[in-house]
DNA sequence: AACATCTACTAGAGCGCTCTAGTCACGAGC
DNA sequence: GCTCGTGACTAGAGCGCTCTAGTAGATGTT
């Protein structure tokens, strides 16, 4: 900074205030601030520069290196950060690096907030956490103190699932739940609120968040067909492993057997899986996350739980019983 | 600091000694600094600390959130980083957030090397990039001044994938390639160079690195059935979307077509997939990355491009032609 | 007793920025 | 002719840490 500013022959001040696009510099000098810039390729430090403000506008973000949807997620959050104004800090939670180490090398950057993707913590940590600084959970609806959470409503998505099979004709459909994965509770509870309201009978049959879990299910399933004509899965990965498996059997996918998804990942949506899903709308979920950052962070009281509705994805593992 | 040190009754740089586990203060005040923090919540600011020295021991790294290898390879590089002592900032490229602006965020944090996974960037713009600090690409191999590889070698993969087809007796192997994907040609090299030295002829279809791209590729498939019995892919994700829309077909696997991926990601390694498929090394690509980027930073000059060799994973989708 | 050598600790500069509080020149207004 | 306002710019402190140089006191050595 100071080469700089003296090859534009002016004060280090005036390079800063330049390069922060601030007032306070006329435009012929500004043009030599940033040709000097240029030509010995100075960068501002970006941590240098947080340094000295309380703000550091660095939101962190922990997500799963291998769910699909959390890609998604981040993408969406990307957007919604640089809108308000925020940066984002990565940091993944994989097998050999657990959700307390993700979160604390976040915390090691001064984030001012951390954004937690389908947290795994207890309601006790995460609780601990939020008491040094705003702590939301996306997908996970938990309960402890002084943490915001943003999710979609998994119970109305579960019976958006449930209604679509009705209106094709299904009386006798099977849900394979996820377990105890984040939102599995609510999307059990969506689909038998659903059935019972239109005067059936549930079934639900234990299953799990990936595509293993759901050819797991599959084998199960094929075992002893339940007399069924439809199945609602937790999520597209279990759906994935599920169809995979059913189609090496002798059963016809829509004919025999309808299949609805959840999460509406891009796999889903690709031709060849075709999958009828229900969409999260990440969009809405990374928007509504940073508002309730922001908001926090500036003193109002935010409004949570965040609850953004799903929609059906009609697409092509979905028709009429025979 | 400035609280910890009063509450402690010592300095603030006996304070950074006792945090920074340097010798230079007793054990009694050791644990009342530790102490004094702990009651206080305080943490180092990361940031800070970097500032006054010249090395961050931050290394960038550039993923592609939707690519579930690039997901394996962030996990080892984390491990790896961590074994050298660096610290590791992540940058998502996503259909919204391109490689150049990855990359920009990545110099705003002062990573000491930027690491790449698969660039698409030009050759130019990664000399370019070179200049200011170390650029390792892994995955593609690019020839661009400055610009360290290390990748696996993908010829010597697809030589073992159609190996294994033809020890299992196939003698008419078709491959599936991946288009302009980084590894791509290397990947069609390999297998033209087995196939040909077998004696036998190569028959290349056209295809790329998505399930979608691998369903299309069976639909073409499947509409003029070329005269073979076995299939390499590009990748495990091709492989399960022809996987997939071959299911559909009255066609079995393995009896009637053997299939080789690419990669050994999660899911191909998953019980209902059972894919053979070549698996890239990552522990040892991530290791190595690190250590091509030490020797740069230290001025030892690295050997590179460095090429990791690759295995074969025999599952259930190869088995001999009927 | 005088000196060297430890260990345990502190003062203060410096890292690359931003921000506050100025200075200075110039023109408008009375 | 004087003040006053304004735009363009600068000096220097301060952000939270680390590092160098140094001090004070205990211990060992001759």
């Amino acid at each position: 900074m100071e080469d700089v500013a003296r090859l534009a022959g002016v004060s280090r001040a005036l390079v800063s205030i330049v390069y922060r696009d601030a007032p306070g510099a006329s435009d012929a000098t500004r043009a030599r601030v940033l040709a000097a810039g240029k030509e010995l390729g100075y960068r501002p430090d970006h941590r240098a520069r947080l340094l000295g403000r309380t703000r550091t506008r660095l939101l962190g973000v922990t997500f799963d290196v291998r769910a699909p949807f959390h890609g998604d997620l981040v993408e969406a959050l990307y957007s919604a950060a640089e809108a308000a104004g925020y940066d984002l800090a990565l940091s993944a939670v994989a097998p050999s690096r657990a959700e307390p180490r993700a979160v604390q090398s976040l915390l090691d950057y001064r984030c001012e907030a951390l954004i937690l993707l389908g947290p795994q913590l207890s309601p006790s940590a995460l609780s601990a956490l939020a008491e040094s600084q705003p702590v939301i959970s996306i997908g996970r609806n938990v309960r402890a103190a002084g943490v915001d959470v943003v999710r979609t409503d998994d119970v109305a998505g579960s019976r958006l699932a449930v209604e679509h099979l009705l209106s094709l004709g299904h009386t006798s459909i099977l849900h394979i739940d996820g377990g105890k994965t984040p939102g599995a509770t609510e999307r059990r509870t969506g689909y038998r609120k659903a059935i019972r309201h239109a005067g059936f009978e549930a079934h639900v049959q234990p299953g799990g968040r990936t595509e293993a879990d759901g050819a797991d299910a599959a084998k199960t399933f094929l075992n002893e067909p339940p007399p069924v004509t439809a199945v609602t899965l937790f999520n597209d990965r279990a759906a994935m492993g599920f169809l995979d498996t059913i189609r090496q059997s002798p059963l016809e996918i829509p004919a025999d057997l309808s299949v609805v998804g959840y999460d509406n990942t891009a796999i889903a949506a690709s031709s060849h899986l075709n999958l009828t899903t229900v969409a999260q709308n990440t969009t809405a979920l990374a928007t509504q996350t940073i508002t309730t950052a922001h908001a926090r962070l500036t003193g109002t009281p935010p409004t949570s739980p965040v609850v953004i509705p799903p929609t059906l994805v009609p697409r092509c593992t979905t028709a009429p019983p025979r």
